[in-house]
DNA sequence: GGGCATCAACCGACTAGTCGGTATGCTAAG
DNA sequence: CTTAGCATACCGACTAGTCGGTTGATGCCC
């Protein structure tokens, strides 16, 4: 921890403290005080304390767009690699859910055309997830009874709102929750087994 | 709107400002002058600003509940109870898409023991919720594959997220998306007809 | 009906403190 | 001598909440 470089510091700590007390209850004293350093290095490092929040955001958003690529166009049947996907963002959610909280609780409180960037990045990601849904669908493995757009807004709604519930010493790991989320998917798209 | 009681007034411009600009990022002061009344009015009829956020979720709870009770108890089947439940739960969260956002964004900001009566409060519901769910699996009408509390969970987390992606003068009325996340939750029942 | 008391509703200047951000200085490396 | 990498002291803006005071309606006594 005292080794680690003092940017990655500096972020390990405001996402913990974003989290647990909110963007706007914690101070940037705060931050720095957590994670050993100075406000002058603080902002060394980051213009402004959006920015920080920012890079929280895009970090994230980078990880779970690398994984997603990687297992849609990975090898497997349609119904096997939407399972896996949508097993893997449940997962990382679970593994990293003081990001997931800070994302949906204090997006609205960065500067709009910040917040427009992080919105299109976000929504790119969605239409990745969309596009597995929408070619079951017209392959006829999937129902199309209700728009594929709207099966992945409920599904990550679910994903999304692991933060409020979810702990990580919960009667369930996050892979379980996992497995039942993408079952729940597959289920509701008439896709029962995933082998078939 | 100008007749409109003091109290009331002041609490429809705070849900409006905290929806749109977020709790911590509204300032009393803005409230007040929005609501065409002082800073001593305010403090006249809320304790503070906590107690304003607070009065704005025991509100929409309180509807929620009684509405969630009124279809629970009231006639039709289990299925067509379950679903009736889960539409109405879409369709009023989408006609009050302030309370909703304002609810998963803001409830962390609040004093440690009235977040608790909230999530009491919550959890109340949930568990009414639930056990439709429960009912219909002992009963053997919805399969039990997936524990009722994630099922709950995977639907709520799809209702409180309409906050991020639901305009009302989108493509899709709140009955229509209502409807299709009923039949998901339903389908992911394997309870595929309503009416069987 | 006139005088008096009471009370909720409301006003707005004020306080005490906090916040994000900056200006400047220092040190060590190259 | 220059630059990166910080530290420290400080600023101006803004905030939630307070408090002494005003206003107008109502009730009651004589």
């Amino acid at each position: 921890m005292k080794d680690e470089p003092v940017r990655q510091r500096i972020l390990a700590e405001a996402t913990r403290l974003f989290a647990q007390r909110g963007f706007e209850a914690t101070s940037v004293q705060e931050i720095v005080v957590s994670a050993g350093v100075t406000k002058g290095a603080m902002y060394h490092y980051f213009d402004s304390k959006d920015d920080l929040l920012h890079e929280i955001y895009a970090r994230v958003l980078r990880m779970q767009m690398e994984r997603l690529t990687r297992i849609a166009d990975g090898p497997g049947t349609l119904k096997q690699r939407l399972h896996r996907a949508a097993a893997d963002v449940v997962e990382t959610t679970a593994a990293n859910l003081d990001d997931s909280k800070i994302f949906f609780r204090s997006i609205h409180l960065l500067a709009p055309e910040t917040q427009k960037s992080v919105r299109a990045d976000r929504r790119r990601y969605h239409e990745r997830f969309r596009d597995l849904v929408v070619e079951g669908q017209r392959a006829g493995i999937f129902s199309d009874r209700v728009p594929a757009d709207l099966v992945v807004d409920y599904f990550f709604g679910s994903v999304h709102h692991l933060g409020t519930w979810f702990h990580a010493d919960g009667p369930l790991t996050g892979a379980q929750v996992g497995r039942h989320f993408a079952d729940l998917l597959l289920t509701s798209l008439g896709a029962g087994n995933v082998n078939e």
